[in-house]
DNA sequence: CTTGAACCTCCAGCCACGTCAGGTTTTATA
DNA sequence: TATAAAACCTGACGTGGCTGGAGGTTCAAG
């Protein structure tokens, strides 16, 4: 069998780089039946077989099922329909890379965390990781219940800066499970409370800041984004949260007045 | 069921976003097992479930498998393996999504070639796109046979460049189709060629040219070579035009005498 | 007490193959 | 020409991460 016209299923897989199994498999679904030895039942290849293996690999290469290149090859006007799912194909190649990209992103931050944090609570750990992946989601929420303006904003954001607002979060979540249980009014609470604030603050910019306030949202609204992004404390953590910044701030619009 | 720390599997797939068939399937294969019912069977999610079933999106995210997921679950020194993990995938996702931007270039530059030119024979447009395909295994092979530096400075060809090597190729092609049969030392058929090698030195440029034809590679080798690309012509073709450019070659010393 | 929604379990199917197992055919060597 | 080894065949099952359907049970409201 080594002709120059015909091969083996061996030699056909050598040439090709395709294994065996898979053109048994091409062959099983119709996608490319090569000549049979009639009494052996042996596969026999010939050259017209390696131009349209060419073809196969190339399509799916571009990301084709290979149910619709089988509709492909049988079809006869070919490159209408390329052209148009060309283009498809691209957009959704597109929208893959742009998730591996978030993934990639989202792993750095990561990294760079346990890096300069060392150990970290999985749980907050996981809170964050959850915010990152769901960080194009909260920004759909934001532009549908707020100016736009403001989504846009937050979003421009570097990663230096959220890498920043990261630790401060990290720093925020260590210190209420230690300090948890001690009164809201305790000055080491309302320190930790004042420091988290002015970090805030700092990331987001007093305009945002106060633009965030001004926009009313309402409560089913605010549940909706929660449920996005469970906290990292218990119920009975969260509402003592609450209660000391609810303190500090009263205890601010006092000193204000 | 509308306590505040007990959900039915249906709130709790809305609450979360994940489908209740994904929930059964994670219950199924040990992922998140919630306590049942003990009479009924049904499911009771807790709070608990939330912040588990958070770290498996996330890790999910992050790129893990199920398996993967698992295992990390249940042990207990998280953050070790985490770091170490977290680099690997790292790494793997950039393999990816060098993958995917490949195959975008390749359809970019597809497209582009339909807009020009129309109807292409898609013997022809395979021959390329498989080369788009193999462009860095054909890297490879040029940098274990040739000096890397070629290799080097054949890659960074801008994709304008290749874009304009590619539609050279498909005229040549198209033109060795319709020509075929004619006598190699026909005038038309010597100015197509000269055509053709004048634009290859184009996109090489002179001197990788001459690197190129001293670079002494044996004869098994560039069989592997060709195996990778098969041309889009038939072998008749393919000879006549090996002939055709030899003829060329041949004039071309004889003029420089 | 009935109806219908929500829930249960079990089985099948998806894609693009990989991996045995157990048998036949071809090829190379003695 | 006999035989061993390599190559080939078919057929069945496994993979991951689900989704869908059938057919039956349980729950909540009217």
């Amino acid at each position: 069998m080594k002709g120059n016209n015909k091969f083996s299923i061996g030699e056909f897989s050598e040439r090709t780089g395709i294994s065996i199994r898979t053109l048994h498999y091409y062959d099983e679904i119709g996608l490319l039946q090569p000549e049979k030895h009639p009494t052996s039942g042996h596969r026999i290849y010939k050259h017209q077989d390696i131009l349209t293996l060419q073809k196969i690999v190339s399509l799916k290469f571009l990301g084709y099922s290979l149910e619709k290149i089988n509709n492909l090859l049988h079809e006869s006007s070919f490159t209408d329909d390329l052209n148009e799912t060309l283009t498809l194909h691209l957009q959704a190649l597109e929208e893959e890379k742009e998730q591996i990209e978030q993934s990639m992103s989202a792993i750095k931050r990561v990294i760079k965390l346990l890096e300069e944090e060392g150990e970290v609570d999985s749980a907050i750990l996981f809170t964050l990781i959850h915010s990152m992946q769901t960080e194009n989601i909260q920004k759909e929420w934001m532009e549908r219940h707020m100016q736009p303006d403001i989504a846009e904003e937050l979003s421009k954001k570097t990663e230096e800066e959220k890498s920043t607002l990261d630790q401060t979060f990290i720093q925020l979540a260590k210190e209420v499970k230690q300090l948890y249980g001690k009164p809201v009014e305790d000055p080491i609470v309302q320190e930790m409370i004042k420091t988290f604030l002015e970090a805030s603050f700092a990331f987001l910019g007093e305009d945002l800041m106060q633009k965030l306030a001004d926009a009313n949202v309402e409560e089913l609204d605010i549940q909706e984004l929660e449920n996005m992004t469970p906290s990292p404390f218990t119920d009975d953590e969260q509402q003592w949260l609450n209660e000391a910044m609810e303190y500090c701030m009263k205890q601010a619009e006092l000193n204000q007045e």
